[in-house]
RNA sequence: GGGCGGAUAGCUCAGGGGGAGAGCAUCGGCCUUACAAGCCGGGGGUCAGAGGUUCGAAUCCUCUUCCGCCCA
């Protein structure tokens, strides 16, 4: 016995912690910058500094973890950024939030207060979700940590504006654009979530200059009809065909407006006639231009009505509505009022109804940024994994429009514009401060007020993270990144801008490839969010069920393409298999005795017993296979492989039969050996998905290639020989010691021993089952097995067929249930028919046997004959007991 | 309105043209000195419905129903 004492169960919390301090201390999730190693990069998707980790950051960190930790182990540089991001409004939000409660606006504070109180908060909250993320076991290469607002990044920021900008590639202009009333500013369209809601849909009736008809326009927002500056038809509408050119008495304010036809308009939309607000819809301001109709605002910033609302001028957006109403009502210009759903656009961030409105605003030109995006993906230098997601990029891209980037919050990289006072000259700037007009020479310089969308800083992430503008070692070595590791509602948001951004500054790819991951929802298959109530804490999962169980299951879960559904239950299952772990990880050291280094290294293969080549062939084909999917992204297969393997093959077989082998000196130490190497293969293995626990036994191996599991070496395949009849005979062994506990367990005899056993095999095999007797007797719990080549059955015995040829008799005369036994019989003829007259059906089939491959036609013939054989000798087996019976 | 994905055991999910799988739950038997968070064994499914392609369909195609998501 050697002197390692682990105690039975594992504790994840003394270790968990234990080992990510010291990895971290040593630096060993940081790159190397060795020559002679092949590189592997990675950008984390950064979270919001504001955040804390919930299950979604758990997912996508483990996926990041275990490609990391893979990588590394595999003989890879890694390098891995991590990072927060600002968050624009998010955050402005939060601590605006928290201004409230002491009563105060951040207008009462002013720019530069407010700015030094996101700072603070930032500093006090920000390093939460980072130490949520070491609690995760994300192998971060810290050193690199990277906030979207540092000096670095700030730096890339301007430059890419400006660069923009000399390229003609920025603008700025009137337009109409999403602005959130609550949030105070711009938004871009892909910050708006569109919900349908009920509402209503009103007809109202507007007049002929000269009353001798009329047109009936329907509307959702009739407060807007304060704004209208013509009505629209369809130019086939034979309807309105009468009215085209004519001028129309707009109601309540009665401003004159022409009647136009454009195609946009749905003929089957309401009355065919819709009323056109240019300065607040998006179409109607597509129709304004192309008629170059006057634009009216009537609504403002803050959601309250304009000047050019006339008497309703000041009121909120919502009064308004029902004043114009009721207006409309009293004036008989309102002919009905139906229930429609409307589809409402709100904010991203604060759920609050947007307003379309026009507004003066700093855009990007997308489609010449778009092309050699859509391009790298194309031509396959970036791969999508899943593919189908290159779909819905391309979809997006083809149709891409240019992206509104100005917001007119504080919390942001602020836009380098100047405007000059005396010329009007915009002056865009690399400057810190500007102190003259470039043009005119004028000191008397406004600056931009507004910031940059936060995604305009993120989609420079992956290069602005590794110094750029600067020309770094970093850049120089580990860009392009090698995967991006995100899930697909940020698509859009983030992975187009980011290709875009990275063909248009860097002039490649920023990644090779990129892995969408699913979404984490709750068991009924909705999103989790805090006030649903069903968010699942990944924090407290971690607590509950240690840091491996829950990145086992995230794992284990990860299938491509589909949503995860998330339980509780399901991380408890895990945890088990880490406590089995654990255990199986006692039983090698306790075996180990005074195992040499030298012992392992003089392993003969050829001389090993049965099973152990066999365990020894498994693992091969394990490491294969978990290679393989992990390569491809196939997270889930991956740990499902290395989960069976450990499991049903290592422990509920290998380690039982290490026993007896152990037991004999001259299998001892190959014995103890071949555990040796099957175990800490293992570990290497499972080290990606659960470190801590892999790590920690690791720690307990006599010998070790390295010190911390974390730096040793991924196993690889080798080149195996384990033969045919070697599989078969593991096969037969296999089948009949569960063929005997099989019938002890029908029976209720387990803890009986003295039940001997006799297998009838032809020649051949009793030869190489003789060196397995053994190995059947403990693991079938029977105190004789004999092996004959015919047997005359006895009375109270049973028989029982074993799969691939042989038959076991058992003595069950003391316990023998006759009408079991029948019952028993019955089931497996029957059974055994079933399946036969399906194999049958086939191969009296004249067109099965002409088409199809030759091996599955061989297959189902010797299944047949498998079939009819067993099927007779129950058939006959049976009629025997029902005859000795009476 | 357009598009994408899903429906498989009681629950949560794999599989993806040739004998229906896992975890959990359930039932029966075991304290077999690594593990009762365990071991051994069992039961449980017209693979949503209808049609088609095929020698053969849970798997491919079409339609229907229901669910989820994205875009307009």
């Amino acid at each position: 016995m050697s002197e390692v004492q682990l105690p039975p169960s594992y504790n994840p919390k003394e270790v968990e912690d234990k080992w990510y301090k010291i990895w971290e201390e040593k630096g060993l999730f940081e790159p190397t910058y060795d020559p002679q190693k092949p590189k592997f990069s990675m950008v984390i998707p950064p979270p919001n500094v504001t955040g804390s980790l919930h299950i979604g950051h758990a997912l996508n960190n483990t996926l990041q973890d275990v490609l990391a930790r893979y990588k590394r182990m595999d003989g890879y540089d890694v390098l891995w950024i991590p990072g927060t991001d600002h968050a624009g409004i998010a955050t402005q939000n939060v601590v605006e939030r928290e201004l409230a409660k002491e009563g105060l606006t951040r207008e009462d504070l002013g720019r530069e207060k407010f700015l030094e109180r996101v700072w603070k908060w930032k500093e006090t909250y920000g390093g939460r979700i980072i130490s949520q993320l070491k609690r995760l076991g994300a192998s971060c290469s810290w050193s690199y940590e990277r906030f979207t607002m540092d000096e670095g990044l700030s730096k890339a920021v301007k430059e890419v504006f400006c660069r923009l900008w000399e390229e003609g590639l920025i603008y700025r202009g009137d337009y109409i654009i999403n602005w959130c009333p609550r949030c105070y500013t711009a938004l871009a369209d892909l910050e708006v979530e569109f919900e349908p809601k009920p509402g209503k849909l009103w007809y109202l009736k507007y007049p002929l200059l000269d009353d001798s008809d009329f047109i009936i326009v329907a509307t959702t927002r009739p407060e807007t009809m304060l704004g209208d500056t013509a009505v629209a038809v369809h130019p086939e509408d034979e309807r309105y065909k009468r009215f085209l050119g004519k001028k129309l008495k707009l109601p309540l304010l009665g401003r004159i407006i022409p009647v136009i036809a454009d195609k946009v308009v749905d003929p089957e939309f309401g009355t065919g006639a819709v009323k056109v607000t240019p300065a607040h819809d998006f179409n109607d301001f597509a129709i304004a231009q192309r008629h170059q109709l006057p634009l009216i605002k009537v609504i403002d910033e803050y959601g309250k009505m304009t000047e050019e609302a006339g008497p309703y001028a000041g009121l909120d957006r919502f009064e308004a509505r029902k004043r114009v109403v009721e207006d409309l009502k009293k004036g008989g210009f309102l002919l009905k009022e139906e229930d429609y759903e409307v589809v409402l656009g709100h904010c991203y961030r604060c759920g609050t109804v947007i307003e379309p409105l026009l507004s003066k605003q700093w855009f990007v030109k997308m489609k010449p940024l778009a092309q050699p995006a859509i391009a790298a993906v194309e031509y396959g230098f970036i791969k999508f994994y899943p593919e189908s997601w290159k779909n819905l990029y391309f979809d997006w891209m083809r149709n891409i429009r240019d992206w509104c980037i100005s917001r007119q919050i504080w919390w942001g990289h602020r836009i380098p514009v100047w405007y000059c006072e005396s010329c009007g000259e915009i002056l865009v700037s690399r400057e810190e401060v500007l102190e003259f007009c470039y043009k005119c020479g004028s000191t008397a310089l406004k600056p931009e007020e507004d910031v940059l969308d936060t995604w305009f800083s993120s989609a420079l992430w992956p290069f602005s993270t590794m110094g750029w503008p600067e020309k770094t070692k970093t850049l120089e070595t580990f860009y392009p990144t090698s995967v991006l590791v995100t899930s697909f509602d940020i698509i859009f948001f983030w992975v187009a801008r980011m290709i875009m951004m990275g063909e248009h500054f860097m002039g490649a790819i920023p990644f090779e490839k990129v892995y969408i991951h699913a979404l984490v929802r709750d068991e009924k298959g909705q999103k989790m969010s805090k006030s649903k109530g069903n968010v699942i804490d990944p924090l407290e999962m971690i607590e509950r069920f240690g840091c491996d169980a829950l990145r086992f299951t995230l794992v284990a879960l990860a299938a491509q393409g589909r949503d995860i559904k998330l339980s509780v239950n399901r991380i408890e299952g895990y945890k088990h298999f880490i406590n089995k772990i654990w255990n199986a990880g006692r039983f090698v050291l306790m075996n180990l005795d005074d195992l040499k280094k030298e012992d392992l290294e003089n392993l003969e293969y050829e001389k090993l017993p049965l099973f152990s080549k066999w365990i020894l062939w498994r693992l091969n084909e394990t490491i294969k296979k978990v290679r393989e999917k992990l390569e491809e992204f196939e997270f889930d297969q991956a740990a499902m492989a290395i989960y069976h393997f450990f499991w049903d093959e290592f422990c509920d077989w290998y380690l039982e039969i290490s026993k007896i082998y152990m037991r004999k000196d001259e299998l001892k130490k190959s014995t103890q050996v071949v555990l040796y190497k099957v175990f800490s293969d293992c570990l290497k293995i499972l080290h990606p998905f659960i470190p801590f626990v892999t790590e920690e036994l690791w720690n307990f191996l006599p010998f070790r290639d390295e010190e911390n599991l974390l730096r040793s070496s991924y196993p690889r395949e080798q080149v195996f020989n384990f033969s045919k009849e070697e599989k078969a005979l593991t096969e037969t062994v296999i089948n009949i010691i569960t063929a005997i506990r099989n019938i002890k367990s029908e029976y209720n005899l387990t803890s009986m021993k003295d039940i001997p056993v006799i297998g009838i095999f032809d020649n051949e095999k009793i030869k190489k089952l003789e060196d397995q007797v053994e190995i059947i007797k403990a693991l079938s719990r029977s105190e004789t097995f004999s092996i004959f080549e015919s047997y005359q059955k006895k009375e109270g015995e049973i028989m029982v067929l074993i799969e691939g040829g042989g038959e076991l008799f058992m003595d069950l005369s003391k316990y023998l249930d006759f009408e079991k036994e029948i019952n028993r019989l019955k089931r497996e003829i029957k059974k055994t028919q079933e399946k036969l007259e399906v194999i049958k059906r086939k191969i009296e089939n004249p067109q099965f046997l002409e088409k199809a491959p030759l091996e599955v036609i061989e297959k189902e013939r010797r299944a047949f004959e498998e079939l009819s054989q067993k099927l007779e000798r129950l058939k006959d087996l049976l009629e025997r007991i029902e005859n000795s019976r009476r």
